[in-house]
DNA sequence: GCCCTTGTGTATCTTAAGTTACAGAGCTGG
DNA sequence: CCAGCTCTGTAACTTAAGATACACAAGGGC
């Protein structure tokens, strides 16, 4: 476990510090109260390495964590070695499945990585718990951000279970393009697959179809997006609009 | 939309007859504090039909219900006429997706339906909100009835990504078996289709596979338990665990 | 009883998805 | 520049899942 762990927590009632590194938050800091500044004040940063497991099975957590800088991919593993992702965290977000453990210690039993070096703020659970007590901010941050969780994972189902992997893929590379402002994707089709539950050789014939509707272009490692339009389209499948 | 309401609210003060409706509450009212009475107390007892729609698409609600009896199935419909059931409020839960709702008026494109006819308390939004903020038990419940949602609609991910229809079948039969203490089930293939997000002649069809391995008896409408045993280890599969 | 609806059984066919098994391409480090 | 990775492409094959198309059975209402 190579996590780095720093002691310099924000300094007492200075918040501009603080309102510096939660700047991806402003669902969170627009509206907090004192309640709620005063417990980010007792967070302390962490860093972790890029591919650090942040928690498996049954890995219990004291923490509730504020991504800053970086993001965390929650999934879940085959005994087969496939994947499915089942949500990642990204600055702006917290780190639901810790919720878990610190409502009543129960355990989760998924995976979450670190996939780029990682800054967080590590809220300790007693503080975690009286913030939600006292601030009416931090508590509808929560909530929005578990219900969320549970609408993305509505449609994670759906997609599983009614549509064609090619349209998954297809829809999927959209979002990707889409966060990235239709910058070329780094991924290989390997970890593309275990974005969607399914295998290599999958992703790769599907990619390659689409790089024959002039959708996209590939590289070794890369994506380039080369018509968002019939892309677009493709995704839609047969008249669908999946893709939110 | 024919639901009935009942006007009369629970005593003032009195809580046992609401104790008496929320006998399937532990969790709730063993720690129940003075202000999660208070919010109880503010709960109008409502009943509907069996098939009445609850919510769809994108339908506002100003409630939280609390289930006193029957159940209702929260779901997702392909525009091909196939569903998923995503999970079933029954008595000791509530309903999460009003929580979506409830947090800042996000809608939340499921479907839900009365399965039986349907009593459940209804708290106003004001309510709801005053009592998260007031009472740390109501907190508690509700996080842990979302983070339970959280990790249910987790494995069903799981599921649906890696495991075999007949897996699923038989997994699903071994929970309603579990529930109903071994008794028939009455459903029909087509429901079971509905509640796995397949056809029915798939489900006709590993039913009866499940009949001649001896783990079930059909009859119309109704399935019979025969061996638990070899039902459980049907789902089981080549030695998978995703029974829980 | 008879009709009609609803539910079931099943055979056949089609297609999506996964598997196996390689070949070869591109990168990297000695 | 060669060895040895990792990543990609692809063909051939297998299997699960879904679609089609009926036949028939059970039950309810008249």
């Amino acid at each position: 476990m190579n996590f780095v762990t720093s002691d310099r927590s924000p300094a007492q009632g200075n918040y501009d510090s603080l309102k510096l590194l939660l700047a991806d938050y402003p669902g969170l800091i627009e509206t907090a109260d004192s309640y709620c500044w005063k417990m980010l004040s007792t967070a302390k940063l962490h860093s972790f390495d890029a591919n650090t497991v942040l928690f498996h099975e049954s890995m219990e957590c004291k923490h509730l964590m504020l991504i800053i800088e970086g993001s965390a991919r929650v999934y879940k593993e085959s005994d087969e070695g496939r994947e499915v992702t089942l949500y990642r965290v990204a600055p702006g977000q917290l780190c639901v499945h810790n919720l878990n453990n610190l409502v009543d210690g129960l355990s989760y039993p998924v995976m979450a990585q670190a996939e780029t070096p990682l800054q967080g703020l590590a809220i300790p659970r007693v503080e975690f718990h009286k913030a939600l007590a006292e601030s009416t901010s931090f508590r509808n941050y929560v909530l929005r951000t578990l219900t969320e969780r549970l609408s993305h994972m509505a449609d994670l189902i759906t997609g599983l279970a009614f549509d064609r992997l090619d349209l998954r893929v297809a829809c999927w590379l959209m979002q990707q393009f889409d966060r990235s402002r239709s910058q070329p994707i780094e991924l290989t089709h390997n970890e593309i697959a275990h974005e969607l539950g399914t295998t290599r050789e999958m992703v790769s014939r599907i990619l390659k179809e689409l790089e024959h509707k002039r959708c996209i272009q590939l590289a070794r490692g890369r994506i380039y997006l080369q018509c968002k339009y019939t892309l677009r389209l493709v995704g839609e499948g047969k008249g669908k609009q999946r893709l939110k």
